[in-house]
DNA sequence: GGCAGCCACTGCGCAAGGCAGTGACTGTTT
DNA sequence: AAACAGTCACTGCCTTGCGCAGTGGCTGCC
């Protein structure tokens, strides 16, 4: 039986995998959808709800404004969102989400989705604790790592 | 306090977004490097000892094996990487990890290596044994969802 | 009413990657 | 041994996603 040094260890090793391999996973299910991995990422904001607006969602995807506007027609033209007016400010626009395909990518995400579900109900509460808190945690961190490389967010914020 | 399907919601949610933020300071780090992100991925695969197979790793990063030809030639300017004959079959060849900016990574990924080793250092053995088996499960599982995608119907893109 | 600043958008150029074909080499078969 | 099919890394050609810099429209503040 491994210890408590061991087991981390592993833990460290097997997450970049993770990500790794499911980094790989949006790539296929993207292929298979004719669509590019960043306009997945991009409709799984929208469906998250995240954000809906241009510029914020261009910095979420680590991308300039002017590949964003881009990656909207495209978007538009595989009918996975669409434009809309910002009533509130003329130069804005808001980007919605269409329903168009989700039953497509529902089907596409189906045995991922299984798989998760079926995993984390065989957790206690203690362990799905410690799994949500090292999940957000890392998000928190991952993002302020970035932010805190210089010239990364050049194109953004120049 | 939530409950455990609450938690398990929560997971489900964190996810995704644990993902999409870790790539995206994965893609940090390779701008701060002044090398691609698919570049970082490879190196990180050649250090994890995973394969040093140029048909192999194209199989693991997603791609041809042409364009993992040009990629090698990146890596190899980038002092990343080199090439080396394989003594056994002379159409092959064995990709080596260089040692020569590994202190450059190191330094760029201490915050984030610092993070997951204190933030695993606070769980005990339960919870690490749920993680690792989460992690490695969903690496197999995501594999494997790869591998064999159900068939969509192709929307007209106009 | 003028002005600085922000918004999405556009022309241009670059570079990463797919595709299909090439030469070198392998193990196998007769 | 000689021909064969299969495999390996590599190469030209092409597509395409994206950054960069600039544009016009709009807003809020003096």
């Amino acid at each position: 039986m491994p210890d408590q040094r061991e087991l981390a260890t592993s833990a460290a090793l097997a997450l970049p995998r993770f990500v790794g391999s499911t980094a790989l996973f949006h790539a296929a299910v993207a292929e298979r959808m004719a669509v590019t991995p960043t306009e997945l990422h991009c409709l799984h904001l929208l469906h998250g709800g995240v954000s809906d607006s241009p510029t914020e969602l261009a910095r979420l995807l680590g991308m300039s404004t002017g590949a964003f506007t881009r990656l909207l027609d495209r978007m538009e033209q595989h009918r996975l969102a669409e434009r809309a007016p910002d009533p509130a400010d003329r130069r804005r626009l808001v980007v919605r989400p269409l329903p168009d395909r989700m039953a497509e990518l529902a089907e596409l995400y189906a045995p991922m989705a299984r798989f998760v579900g079926e995993r984390l109900a065989r957790l206690d509460r203690r362990q799905l604790t410690a799994l949500v808190g090292f999940l957000t945690d890392g998000t928190a961190a991952a993002e302020q790592a970035s932010g805190n490389l210089p010239d990364v967010t050049q194109a953004i914020t120049g």
